[in-house]
DNA sequence: TGTACATCAGTGAACGCGCGTTCACTGATGTAC
DNA sequence: TGTACATCAGTGAACGCGCGTTCACTGATGTAC
């Protein structure tokens, strides 16, 4: 093993990773901004110097973890939408995805539902950033179904905000949520399901 | 000035009060779970130790200020959904209650939204405990409208949710927008107001 | 009303500890010829 | 392919600092008689 090229670059990015996964893992059960250097390090199995070599800072390794929680998110918010529908089987499977997406990366979720509005501007900023992307695609998404026939722009764009805090904020239900309570996640299930065929009555009404 | 009984208790209070409202002025910029004791006590102006006689830890702190600070939001709650109604009018007139509410308590709405999912789990608890009893306020004002006729408890629970979640999420809209932007704030009204529009065509059309 | 004693909110010194950051370093990886 | 030199990810010692917590204290407030 070694004088592979790259191999210096592959092992600087496999320490990157454990800093990341380290920093994931100690935000269970803390925020962003008292999530210290050292404690990072020694999760991570390094020397404190060793962080600088990729972070300036916990702030600037937030921002990164922001790219890495909102991708997985990205893919939960596609699968669940993509067609938007409203039909009650389709609402249920799409709460279905939210609940595994959960179970599969319930780091990722917690990341950003704590610190969406937390005490780290530079990482709430790129949240919000990432989050107009999402909305906006789910726009595009929506202004292909001809159910939105007449709906402008700025309709369009509301509807799909109101249906991306509806899966944040249905995420951060299971969170809380659990795994060993089944009764309790159908419970969740059940109220997520209503809020989705709520909105979704409310989007087929619209211009009455 | 003294020797009035109660003067020492008036005084405790005052103290205590003090902690509280510095507290708060520095979560502006950081979470709970990185606020110190010293940094408190230095904002309030006293020694250290006096913290002790007030509360035991920065967090039993953070459970006080959600006291403080859902009063604050019931109040808002309260003005703004009663009686619930979904009229134009009505709807533009809570949108610019809840923005004058952010304006006269910008601290309190900025805590409950960034602690709501942060890192100190009792004063999460605490938060959720409170907006759970705001929805069920709101659902009883809700079943007091004749058109709620035909719904069951539990979807009136879900749709006051809905509510109290969405005033919540405008509000924080509000705070991130710089009241030095009355276009911006301009637009954030407008886009909750529809958002809000959008849950009543709901409602109407929930038993079709 | 006056006196003697009790209470207790707030003080200030002291402690041990972990923090973020600096620095010169080491040795494996990469490159030039 | 082999050699000599450059790069640079990760190290380990050292620093000054602010932290949370303890303790015995002070002096104004409160109470009993």
């Amino acid at each position: 093993m070694s004088h592979t090229p790259g191999a210096r670059q592959a092992q600087k990015q496999r320490t990157r990773q454990a800093l990341l996964d380290a920093a994931l893992g100690l935000l269970a059960e803390q925020s962003l901004s008292s999530l210290g250097l050292r404690e990072v390090t020694r999760a991570a199995g390094v020397a404190p110097t060793a962080f600088y070599r990729h972070f300036r800072s916990t702030a600037d390794l937030g921002v990164a973890l922001v790219g890495e929680a909102l991708d997985s998110l990205h893919a939960m918010i596609r699968t669940t939408l993509s067609p938007v529908d409203d039909s009650a089987r389709r609402i249920t499977r799409a709460v279905g995805l939210v609940a595994g997406h959960v179970d599969a990366h319930p780091a990722h979720v917690r990341f950003v539902a704590r610190e969406r509005h937390g005490g780290v501007q530079p990482v709430r900023e790129a949240i919000r950033e990432q989050l107009v992307r999402f909305a906006e695609e789910v726009k595009a998404e929506l202004a292909k179904d001809p159910r939105s026939r007449g709906w402008s722009d700025d309709d369009l764009l509301m509807l799909a905000h109101l249906y991306v805090d509806q899966m944040l904020s249905t995420a951060s239900l299971f969170l809380e949520t659990p795994g060993d309570e089944p009764l309790e996640r159908e419970r969740v299930a059940r109220l997520a399901a209503r809020q989705l065929r709520l909105i979704g009555t409310g989007r087929a009404h619209w211009l009455d």
